[in-house]
DNA sequence: TATTGTTATACTCTATAACTATA
DNA sequence: TATAGTTATAGAGTATAACAATA
């Protein structure tokens, strides 16, 4: 027997565009999170990953500032990309402070098949809706980033 | 003298609406939480106690089904509205494994205040956008959230 | 047997301070 | 002095297993 039989509402909540954004977010980074695991990969290290690949021989704290990871965090997803073998710490001849990263062949051949997954998994979460709605959606996310 | 004076982009990863939706995610939070610490709640014991407030009587497993948290996680959010004095575990005399949570004077009082704020907070994050935009954001979030 | 609340634990993400070696 | 990479640490969110009391 239940001890309440009384329904439960979270309507009040509901009226907050930031609270819906939270539980869709939270559904989707899960699903995320299976997409990428038998590739080895989470949601930061694959942005990781994706950014060497995409820049390659830029340095840590451009990552960092780029995927807006503090520095310091941003150490141990290159520590995790360089210890599978997908990405290298080359030392910088121009700033013997600075380090050169790139991806190796492997990360290449990984991150190839990851971001396909990946992509499949960006159209399966927005299934259903039309390219305007789509667009739509995108000014509003990027005006959340810009403003506050 | 910067070691890397090549631009550093993030193209790829900005086709990716989960990405833009995970940026935007942060900036939300990071601002919710600036506007919640002057009551001393955080998102989750602000959607913890809104529940209870509005759901008066109800039990912590029926509180973590509706927030899709764990409940052995909400033990600790209900634990914190509690000692702040904002939150009372009553027993159930229906079943004596039950809670029936409910709210104090003090934890309705700092709700509306703090409702107040997050309705605010909502709004800004929103600013600039039509009705129908916002419609279909949240149309588009509530997709993701069933779907998956 | 199943459920409720709970404890313990582990992993992930985020944020800050401080150190070193360079510039 | 300022910056790049790093270490250490703490707080917060998430997830699972397991236990005692109760149904």
């Amino acid at each position: 027997m239940r001890a309440e039989a009384t329904s439960v509402s979270d309507a009040r909540l509901r009226a907050f565009v930031g609270y819906n954004m939270k539980r869709a977010m939270n559904v989707l980074q899960a699903d995320l999170a299976r997409t990428l695991q038998p590739f080895g990969l989470r949601m930061l290290t694959f942005s990781t990953l994706s950014m060497i690949v995409e820049n390659p021989g830029l340095r840590p704290s451009q990552l960092a500032e780029a995927l807006l990871i503090e520095r310091a965090n941003m150490v141990v997803y290159v520590d995790q990309l360089e210890q599978a073998g997908w990405v290298t710490r080359a030392p910088n001849p121009l700033d013997r402070r600075a380090h050169a990263l790139h991806c190796t062949e492997a990360g290449a051949c990984v991150y190839d098949q990851a971001r396909a997954a990946v992509e499949a998994h960006d159209r399966r979460m927005l299934d259903g809706l039309r390219a305007d709605e789509v667009a739509t959606v995108r000014k509003a996310l990027g005006r959340i980033e810009v403003g506050s």
